[in-house]
DNA sequence: TATGAATGAGATTTCATTCAT
DNA sequence: GATGAATGAAATCTCATTCAT
């Protein structure tokens, strides 16, 4: 009857349905195009009857709604820990980079550069999953409402400047990061030695988000 | 024998292959997804039969494929014209911020969002489009050569700082071109008023990579 | 093991197959096709687990065919009362007709229209049902061993005319009842009011068959 | 893109669609159950490849639904035939009896019994034949339309009584059609010799819905 | 006894590609 | 060159049945 909505806790995850996540998880990471991917090539890789996703999801495109959704949630709760860990400014710049540089698990379907693709998509499973995002609590995970948190918090502890347009600075920052991303895949020709652009982005986001330039990286 | 390459210059493309490109540039501007496009929609929308389509091309990829890249190249020649139109870094700058402004064409598949889209894509046709821009001429085209070509050119004009690696500025900058394309497009939920971000972004650049500030905009 | 053979008496049919039964009817009832009824379907009219079907029943198709058969029984000792509280020719045609015009409880799938239905058809579970049929007791409850025998009654009571062939009278006395059941079901495209049409059936079944015209309505 | 309808004209009935129609019959006259041929099914014994089919289809219940269809208006036409060939009404029931008598074409799905049986269901494939049925101008091919045009041609002749209600004579017409129909197909256990009732039946309906009774058979 | 998760065979439908015209 | 009818492989999805609990 698919009662699966993506929305449940890790633990909550039925035993098959994990299975299901994670071949999609693989399948994205090993750049099978979303919207082309079939249940058969899910459930084989899954290990499970092609009838048994069926139990748990209306639909193909549910399961990889789903499955994208949960880490989605997954990626931000890594965040949302990040965050709490440290909370001047600068030092969770230092570390969201961090976890840019590595944060490349093929079982994260979503992180880096795919989450960017999915996001400039309006097309086929990509719409779907934004339709989604749009309703509570996922609007909170998008990226621009995480900028947006880590620079009014910024602002509440005079770290942030205060006379740039909130819209502006979460552009800002958004593509800053976004940046950093293409770097670090190698997206399109872009060609690039991280660690030769991270110190110059990382002065380069306080230098213009920041009431006083931050310390030396 | 499908002989065309999609390197054919306009006046060379056979009138049915423009109508199959121009039914293709229809359907992505729809936002239908690439890799479900089907053979029968392109042919059906392009008014032509659908055996016509195997007269030019091998296969419904490379119908996609070609229709693609004759439009980065179009691109490619509106951004020559204007780099040949206005020589200072800062100008350039405007030009082309106001013709990402602008350019949400219905006509050109490839503009604005739908590029970064498929540039940050190895799947599917994104993937073959990829590697067919790996070619001479087309990886003269991809945006970080671009970038890169506009920042040398700045720099020769001393208007652009020779103090911080190239890699970084091209980031940089390209980063700068996302952000603003995905404001002018709503993409995701960046819902801002492009020309509020405008500003601020024009200056940033300057500030960012130019020896000296720009004059205001 | 499958032992239900669908002849229990229903104060020994069990609970759960008791609401198989009923889920079936209600089915049948709302028109969908009894041969594309699923199992599922049926078990969750009926509340019960799916694999308790398969307790008591060695197929879906034996579910079917022994609710059908458990209602044409039911339907069978309706009429058995009918023709015991009323010994006379006429009065019985009239009791019948009585019956035919308010029976379409929806607990009864086999009721009217859809007793002929199932009795024209030699496909599916309608023939399934018809070779049940054949089998004792219940070849008796088939419509024209109960014509046979009423009619036979009336000749015993001097009432029925003894000239006519018994087959030619059985066919006459079934198809006079037919069609006052797709008078009353609107069957078709016959939009008919049952009580214009019912006095002239009801004096033509006797005017046809009796030795003497019966009284009138 | 589904252009048949089944009312197109028996020439011009495309070569495959035909096949199908072909198929349908064959399968419904092998006693199949309409609700359960599959797609497969008909096109392998049609000898076409599946995709074939729905070329000229939406769906596999417009296959069914319009090769019933065509099967109906083949039955009317040659009804419309016999009835031109001869305008008295005792004739017309004598050809109309003889028709019924050797109708058994394994073509014709829809002759017969087998029409009765789909005009007495409202499910599945007959259900929407029925929909299909009421319009233009397919309702006149309905049994009783064709009953009440014989009935009134009858009256206006001056053959056919003129003191009973035109329903309860299309009642009684069809009803007796219906009869012999079940004789002649042995339907259900009604294991009659149709030679037997014949006679009986056809003066049968003569007396009791014509002005003088008809000449002997 | 009762259940419902699991399954895979099979159903419907789509679609890239071919080829006779 | 242009066409679109024909096709069958493959995709999505259903469902009767089994079986571990």
């Amino acid at each position: 009857m698919g009662k699966i909505t993506g929305l449940e806790r890790p633990q909550d995850v039925p035993a098959k349905v994990m299975l299901l996540y994670e071949a999609v998880a693989h399948l994205i990471a090993e750049d099978v195009d979303m919207n082309s991917i079939s249940v058969a090539t899910i459930t084989e890789k899954a290990g499970i009857g092609k009838g048994t996703a069926y139990e748990y999801f209306d639909s193909k495109d549910d399961i990889l709604v789903c499955a994208i959704i949960f880490y989605v949630q997954q990626l931000y709760e890594k965040v949302e820990g990040l965050l709490t860990s440290e909370v001047t400014f600068a030092g969770r710049m230092k570390l969201l980079l961090d976890e840019m540089e590595k944060g490349q698990g093929c079982d994260r379907c979503c992180s880096g550069t795919r989450y960017v693709h999915i996001i400039t998509d309006r097309s086929g499973i990509s719409r779907l999953v934004a339709q989604k995002m749009q309703e509570e609590p996922l609007r909170d995970y998008l990226p621009d409402a995480v900028c947006e948190r880590i620079l009014r918090e910024g602002i509440a502890r005079g770290e942030v400047r205060e006379d740039l347009p909130m819209e502006y600075m979460i552009c800002t920052l958004f593509s800053k990061f976004m940046a950093y991303l293409m770097c670090v895949n190698s997206v399109g020709s872009l060609k690039m030695y991280p660690e030769k652009v991270r110190p110059y982005l990382y002065r380069s986001i306080l230098k213009e988000l920041c009431v006083r330039e931050g310390e030396e990286l």
